[in-house]
DNA sequence: GCCAACGTTGGC
DNA sequence: GCCAACGTTGGC
């Protein structure tokens, strides 16, 4: 039960192991603005077992990140971002006052978890959703599955190069 | 605002 | 362990 089998990380350079994800965040929630004025975040409030296991398991330090947009017109992804910190417990869940607040997380079994990112940068253009439901490279990539919805989810290597080509970026522009 | 898809809950 | 009811997500 520890990690994901399917997730590749691959080295793109052959020296740096990275994996991508994609996040989802309402921008009327927290925008990617946000997160380049905080300089970075933690990334609380996921209540879903999967994107847990993703964030407990999966991520880490120096993936990068497609920062996405949802329930907003057009859905979009709006910037980059990279994992600061690996997993660790959510602690909103054991704060009563928190509106994740959840009365099963305990210090001893937190329950849930969550990450820390940071922006990387800002699309100088957004890329809606229906850009890359149209791009045939990005054909498989979960995001445009139908019925999904998990708001942290793996991005094949493929997939997120198709989308910074989409933006007029290769991973050379992110360092 | 609608609603399909999905995850969770809880009775049995 | 099944599954109906319910709540949430998120595009449209």
């Amino acid at each position: 039960m520890h990690g994901n089998p399917n997730l590749k990380r691959a080295g793109t350079t052959g020296l740096i192991m990275v994996a991508y994800w994609l996040m989802k965040s309402e921008p009327h929630v927290y925008p990617y603005e946000q997160l380049v004025a905080d300089g970075s975040t933690h990334w609380d409030g996921v209540r879903n077992y999967q994107a847990r296991n993703m964030m407990r398991d999966d991520m880490k330090e120096g993936d990068l990140v497609l920062f996405y947009h949802s329930n907003f017109k057009p859905p979009h992804v709006a910037g980059i971002a990279r994992v600061c910190k690996e997993g660790y417990p959510d602690f909103t869940a054991q704060d009563p006052n928190s509106k994740y607040f959840d009365s099963k997380a305990t210090p001893e079994n937190p329950r849930w978890m969550m990450v820390d990112i940071a922006p990387v940068m800002q699309l100088e253009q957004i890329i809606p959703l229906e850009d890359i439901r149209n791009n045939p490279e990005c054909e498989g990539m979960l995001l445009i599955r139908k019925g999904q919805r998990l708001s942290v989810q793996p991005v094949e290597e493929e997939h997120f190069l198709a989308v910074m080509r989409m933006a007029n970026l290769s991973l050379s522009d992110l360092s």
